[in-house]
DNA sequence: GGGCCACCCTGATCTGGATCATGCCCGTAC
DNA sequence: GTACGGGCATGATCCAGATCAGGGTGGCCC
């Protein structure tokens, strides 16, 4: 009748994980959060840097980023990369190759992170069976094919500083999401991978973020990130507008 | 017992498409065919410049193209577009709405163009019932999203020939894939959405097809485009290497 | 026919952001 | 401590592609 319990016994749950309002638990009863437990598997934390799947590897899980942060990258025919996407907790990694049986992208670890493996063979019958999985499941795709939309138009018709201005704004409403400061961060990922995403050279985001910094919107200091100017920084990624591109209402 | 039929009485079905190997049917039993087929809505012909869907309307069908082509295009924060997409026969529309209630893109029609609709509530009922059903819609899918990481990378690393290689290259694959000729075809689209759709200004693409042509990689006539060297049009494209981007191996 | 208009091409000029080059700062190794 | 190296900032220069400005061509309507 100790109060005292063995750590090692106590595993971690989507029942008791902080991310289930973001994640594939949202919606799910107690019941169903335990049957999709059971499929879930935890692996070893991944260090900086490790690759958690290289494209061309065989497809055979979906991947739930649970903490850290995991870029996703394209190799380029002349060895350079294109990153595509950064991962933050509560987003899954992988729906590109769905349906396919090689990875067509590779997934790197930016800091120390954790995932959960989802086997795709039993996420499938688990989605035919509760309605509402395979509803968040459709949820989270459509709003990565419609992240990439905004990520297109950001490509094809902004400036860099809209570009820039518009990362910022779309990593503090992320940030705040998942229960952090929405004012105040550390940047995961370098000026470099920065610049690669954005489609910029790094000198540009250097002088950006002097720029920014100058005219009161932000204060960086290495990679920690301080918003100043709320309105400001918003009006520069041009999100002030009707429809907040970048991020999806938060229903 | 007459050989005259009433053309009336001569439904397009699934069973008939000849589509059946790109979109959804594919790998359907015939009686899996038979029920998709009494879910879907065969929608009058859209006209040129008509819109299937605007962002914003109510989402509750995928629609699948059956004959012409769509642009797919985002309105920007200061009234210009951004196309994100076209889409040929056999492909599918509105993926980035399900899971939500509205739609994230408008949709017009580039020529006289039908689609088929598909009730959404009623697909994902059908996906539990049928697996192979459920597989294809999710190997569609992941070749949306995989397609878009290529343009993403288009946009963030490659000079306007390559996108524009790219591009007519991508379009004699898809073309050829729908029993069309791979190395003479009609441009659905105009110079212009070209350009939108590539990030570059109409200008550039004028002169870059003006530079193909001089170097006797393709022949341009207003909208009729003749491939003549498909293997140094594939090298612009930068398509000679490993893999192929823009376009899946075609199992 | 002739006028109109959408679409496309081409030359001249401009510019945002890339590239080149340099130096600082800070963490780590010895 | 000093040396080394990766990440970042910043000034000088360059260039691919945008922008500006015309002009041509074919289809359509009166």
């Amino acid at each position: 009748m100790s109060q005292v319990v063995n750590l090692k016994s106590v595993k971690a749950t989507c029942q008791s994980c902080s991310l289930s309002r973001l994640c594939l638990p949202r919606g799910l009863h107690d019941e169903e959060l335990e049957r999709l437990d059971r499929i879930v598997q935890r692996k070893r934390p991944l260090t900086k840097g490790e690759a958690l799947f290289h494209v061309g590897q065989p497809f055979h899980s979906l991947f739930a980023v649970r903490s850290g942060s995991i870029k996703v990258v394209l190799p380029t025919s002349h060895g350079e990369e294109q990153i595509v996407g950064f991962h933050l907790p509560g987003e899954l990694l992988g729906l590109d190759a769905m349906g396919h049986d090689t990875h067509h992208c590779t997934a790197v670890a930016l800091e120390t992170s954790s995932v959960c493996e989802l086997p795709y063979h039993q996420m499938q019958e688990l989605c035919k069976q509760i309605p509402s999985l395979n509803h968040q499941l459709m949820s989270l795709i459509s709003d990565e094919i419609a992240g990439e939309h905004e990520m297109l138009l950001m490509l094809g018709k902004k400036t860099a500083e809209v570009r820039l201005a518009a990362f910022m704004a779309n990593l503090s409403v992320r940030f705040h999401r998942r229960g952090f400061s929405s004012t105040e961060f550390n940047l995961p990922m370098s000026r470099h991978d920065i610049a690669n995403y954005l489609g910029l050279a790094v000198e540009t985001v250097s002088r950006l973020f002097t720029r920014f910094q100058e005219e009161g919107v932000i204060e960086v200091h290495r990679r920690l990130v301080q918003i100043r100017d709320r309105d400001r920084l918003w009006e520069l990624a041009e999100m002030g507008g009707p429809q907040c591109p970048g991020v999806r209402a938060d229903n």
